[in-house]
Parts: C-alpha cells; sequence; structure tokens
DNA sequence: TTGTACGCGTTATCAC
DNA sequence: GTGATAACGCGTACAA
C-alpha cells in the first residue's frame, strides 16, 4: 500500500484531513477519543508525513547542510559524527558533502544544498570560498551559517573557533621546558585549500610570539610549509633533516603532518623524542595509538559539533534573529611520549 | 529577493511559467530567443528551483540516505567519503545517519529517513537490524536499499559484500608460511551490533579452513571475541598473552583491534612481529602510517561506495525493476612489517 | 470540537 | 512555440 495520505487515513476515520493533521501534529484541541483512533489508524496504515509537501507550505525544509573539506580526517570525522547526532536527536537530517579539499566542489555543494532547501548550514574547515558563501547568504538571509575553523567577514555568519594562538604558544614552551633549543615548525598552506583556516595562521603566531618570549630569533629556515595532509609532513620533515644545522623539535600544526613527520624520521632511521620531540595538533584519536604517542594539543571536537547544533536550533528559534555568534573554545596539552625529551642531555 | 520562483522570472521576462520550466529542465520545444532571455533572467535574479515542489510533484526524493554503524572508523568512512563525490556527482545529496553501533538509533535514523522521502538507501556495517529493514522495504518498495558488508535475507535488498572466508584463508596462510605455530584470532562479536556483519562469520571461517588445511586443530583458547573496536582488540591480546602457551602471531578480524592488540602487546613489553606476528582486516590508512606496519587484508573501499553509487542510479533508471544484486568483491593481502618474522627462528 | 477551501512552487497535459 | 490550468500532500485560516 504505497503513498499514505492524509486523506487515507481521514477518510478511514471518518474526519477530515484537518484533523488527522493535528493529530499528527499534536495540536490540543482535537477529543481524546478522535485522537487515539486516528492514531491507531496512521500506526496500521504506516503513514508518514510527506516531508516535501511539509516543506513546501512551510517553506522550510527538514536538513542541514553539512559541507567538510576532508572526511578522512579524523579531526572532521568527529565533528561531523557529534553534529550527526545532536542533529538526528533534533529530528532534522544532515545532508553531507565532502569539498575534498577543493573549493570548486565546495562551491557546487553550497549550490546544490542552496536547492536542496536546507534550513542551515554547517561548514566545516576551509571547503567553501568566501565570494560563494556570500552569494548563499544573499539568497537564503533567513538560513543560519556556521563556520567551524574558519572565520568569514561576512556578518552574517557565526564561527565556533579554537583559539590556537594560545595554544600554539603553550606546546612550543613545552618544548622549551623539555629543553629543546631549535624548534621548528611545519605550517599549514599559505595558499590554496585549508590556507583559509582560523587556525593556520593562529599557530604559526603562537609559535613565533612563544620564541619571542623567549628571546630566540626564530630562524626562517626552521619554518616549513605543509598542507595538513599526511604526505606534506613526510616531505617537511625530510627538509628539516637535510638542514646543516637540524632541529631538536619539531611543532607540527596538525596531527596528520606530525605522523608525517614521524614517518620521515623513522625513514631516516631516527626517533622521537630521543633525537627529535615532536608535538601535533589536534589530538586525533590515532595520536594516542602510536608509538611513540603523539604529544598534541586536544581540540574540543565533540564540543564543537553539539555547539554547531545547539547554536542552530537558537538561531532557528529566533525567527528574525541574525545575531551572529563567534565562540572560541581552547584547545588543551596532551603529554604523551613524542616529546617526553630525557632532560638534561642536551647542549 | 528571497524565495525567487518561476513565476518571478515569467513575469520579468513575459512569458508563461510552464515555458519557464522547460527552460530550465533543458525540454527541446523552447525557441532560441526565449530560452536565451529566460536563461539571462534565472542567472540574475538568482533562481533556483525549490526541490520540495520538485519533489512533491514527481513524488520522489533528490536525497540518499546512508547509514553507518560507525563513522569514526575509518573504514566506514572511506566508503562514505566515496559516496559522497559519486552522488554529488549525479546531483543528489547524501542523508548521513552515524548508528553509533546501536541498532535502536539505527531503527531511529531508518524511521526519519523513511520520512525524508529518500530516494535510495545505502547501509554500511551493521546499523539496521532485519525486522525494521523489512518493515521500510514494505513501506517504501520502490526505494533501492543497498547494504554494504552485511547480508540481509530480504530478497528486494542488494548487497555488495568482500570475500572474507578467502581473505581470512590467505591471511592465515601468510602467518603459517612466515613459520608461525600457533595462530590465534581475534574475532569480530559473536552478538550484538557487529554481529551480523557479513565479514565476521566469514573471517573466523577462512581462519578456521586454512587450520584444517594446514592439518591443524584449531585450539578453543586460541580464538578469542573481540567487538570490531579498538578497546576490544587491546582486552582480548591481554588474554592471549595470559595463556600459559602463548600464540606466536595473530590474526584480528579487523584493523582497529588489530591496533589494539598491538598496542596490548608493547604494554606488555613485546614487540610485533618478533615476539608475536600480527596480520589485521581491512587497510585502514593508519595502517601503513605506525610502525610496525601492519600486515592487513586490503578492503575495496572506494570501489564498495563507488558501485553503491552506480549500483544506485541503476536501480533508479529502471523504474519497475526490483532486481536486487549480490556482488562479492575481494580483499587482497598487503604485507608490512608487523608480520614479518625473521624465517627460522622458531621452534 | 470539527470540516472546507485555499495556496505553497513545480511539472505535465492540453489547448491555442 | 507558447500559455492556462490541474494536480502533488500538507498546513491552516475561517466557517460551522
Amino acid at each position: 500500500m504505497p503513498h499514505v495520505t492524509l486523506h487515507d487515513i481521514a477518510r478511514r476515520c471518518n474526519v477530515s484531513i484537518a484533523t488527522v493533521s493535528a493529530v499528527v501534529n499534536e495540536a490540543e484541541w482535537v477529543s481524546q477519543k478522535t485522537r487515539s483512533r486516528v492514531q491507531r489508524a496512521v500506526a496500521e496504515m504506516g503513514y508518514h508525513p510527506n516531508q516535501y509537501a511539509r516543506g513546501l507550505k512551510q517553506r522550510q525544509g527538514h536538513a542541514v547542510g553539512v559541507i567538510v573539506s576532508d572526511l578522512t580526517n579524523p579531526f572532521f570525522t568527529q565533528i561531523v559524527r557529534s553534529l550527526s547526532h545532536a542533529l538526528n536527536a533534533a529530528g532534522r537530517s544532515l545532508s553531507l558533502c565532502d569539498s575534498d579539499h577543493q573549493h570548486l566542489l565546495g562551491e557546487s555543494n553550497l549550490r546544490m544544498l542552496v536547492e536542496g532547501q536546507i534550513v542551515g548550514l554547517v561548514i566545516i574547515g576551509d571547503s567553501v570560498p568566501e565570494k560563494a558563501l556570500e552569494a548563499f547568504v544573499r539568497v537564503r538571509a533567513r538560513v543560519p551559517v556556521i563556520s567551524i575553523e574558519r572565520e568569514y567577514t561576512i556578518p552574517q555568519v557565526s564561527s565556533l573557533l579554537v583559539d590556537s594562538e594560545r595554544a600554539a604558544y603553550a606546546a612550543t614552551r613545552h618544548l622549551h621546558d623539555r629543553g629543546c633549543e631549535r624548534i621548528a615548525m611545519i605550517t599549514g598552506p599559505s595558499a590554496g585549500a585549508g590556507s583559509a583556516t582560523f587556525g593556520r595562521v593562529q599557530r604559526h603566531e603562537g609559535y613565533r610570539r612563544a620564541l619571542a618570549d623567549l628571546g630566540r630569533a626564530s630562524d626562517p629556515r626552521l619554518v616549513v610549509e605543509g598542507n595538513f595532509r599526511f604526505e606534506s609532513g613526510r616531505t617537511a620533515m625530510r627538509r628539516l633533516l637535510a638542514l646543516d644545522q637540524r632541529p631538536d623539535a619539531v611543532f607540527a600544526a596538525n596531527d596528520m603532518m606530525a605522523l608525517g613527520a614521524l614517518s620521515a624520521l623513522r625513514e631516516a632511521g631516527l626517533s622521537a623524542p630521543d633525537d627529535i620531540a615532536l608535538v601535533g595538533f589536534d589530538n586525533v584519536p590515532m595520536a594516542g595509538l602510536i608509538a611513540p604517542g603523539l604529544t598534541t594539543m586536544a581540540m574540543p571536537m565533540a564540543e564543537l559539533g553539539d555547539e554547531a547544533a545547539r547554536l542552530l536550533e537558537t538561531q532557528l528559534s529566533h525567527k528574525g534573529g541574525h545575531e551572529a555568534v563567534r565562540h572560541v573554545f581552547s584547545a588543551e596539552l596532551v603529554v604523551r611520549e613524542s616529546s617526553l625529551r630525557p632532560v638534561g642531555v642536551l647542549a
């Protein structure tokens, strides 16, 4: 029995569709008797409201669009996961797009979501270029947009950020406290996908400020650019190892690059922390599973997802409201083996 | 200018909505002149067809539901990712649900997707109980359902599987060829979430058949049950290490458990492959990044996702067709360090 | 407390 | 080639 509609069950119960609709939407005014009669019919005939008709009528959808720049990066995965749970619990569905590090793809994702009549949009990482998002908020002014780990200059867009500057400062200090003298950094990309990420600049800044506070000139040769992916961390570390005076510590702007660096280290017959101390950023699950355990700055991933969902509902309930929010979380240092330098061994 | 509709641009161009609709849907019969005029207006006013109205009219949605049992498991993530790309390329959106290893949640996900009027359903892993899915296909008989790595007895449901029996056989043989005498196995769960997974039984079977072919009695104490998650692999390995006669090789039914086992190994001051050779299953990206690299059976994750998308379109195009498909892929042995036993050292 | 009738934005079927 | 117009299934004034 395909396509059971309001009419079908109205006829079955000898009531009007208005009554049925009221029962389904839990309106107060239906008598207890008719209510239960209708409810039984609904269950028996397997009726489900047609979301398309509903969405058409209410000029509002039920799906939240989520664009993520790389789903295989565990950092993003964790966020998507907590988003999925929170959203589903709120009765919404999650329209997922993986932009695969490509702005072009992110743009087309956005176009698709526009047509899909999403009720809210969450952008994770550097997936959508500023211009494209600007066009979106022009067309869909009422749709709340929340950006995680990237900040837009568009006033309607809320952002959920992490204070990476302070965290990077802490990471660098930690390496110094462990007795490291030549602390290198593998940064995020200065151009292309990922470059607009909030943490990218911030992490570099925190590193610089820490070195400055410690009275160290920051040696430009010790700063190598990566692109947040494993392979680039490996390449960067190879370059650092080729220096005539190689570093005794490396701070990578994210865990994936730190893991790449670790692999280059092993490839060269060296090890962390004995030869080079290593600190990452994100605290992806893998960081605690490898040997040596990766010291890293723990990003509050679940919180980011939960807060995004919460914020969405808030903005959705304030019918008229465009009050964009800027919320800054903080990251905590998690010390594992990769930075546990035997103290007193150094020059 | 919110909510640009067919009417708006029809009025602007002094044509009827029918004409505009025809242009948008690339019908043949519109004159070149009006066509371009309309197209320009569409672009200028930023018109997008309302998918809800479209869905209502055509009695068909644009979203494909995807239920995955654990998005943080990289094996599943990879599949979702390739699905996302394929689906988006086909102009469809992906409604994601993470069932978090809980059938109950999977069921409610399913209910939500039913109401969301999805046009197809992909189930990855052991997320949805048989009964719930049966109810689904009854209500939504025209919706193609594709199950990955789990088989249902429901005739309308297609399945994409991997021949884990053969793969497990190969893995076990590999360990034997490397000179291992006491080959233990960490299996998937015999009850609860994950137990209905296709590979769960198969992998155990392959292991048993290999031992039998080698003329070994399979020692029941060497078979420990896990639940496919990291922690259970760790626990299982601890139990194996506590045996009076401990194994010299362990075959884990998936990589996450193998990694857990590895961690227990280290915890005990032992190492792979020197003390115990280790083989996993899946070939998650992490397997190649850790030290020692994890020998494992490589699952064709991208192929699974792509094939699911392709199959979906096929089934969708055959308007009347319920021809469920059963497609079996194969997994390939990837040898890394964790099983590279120094030959000739053994009893 | 319940029923009637209209409109949401599209597509599809006809007349013109 | 083009334009009216009727559905699609639902929510909701408003009437009863």
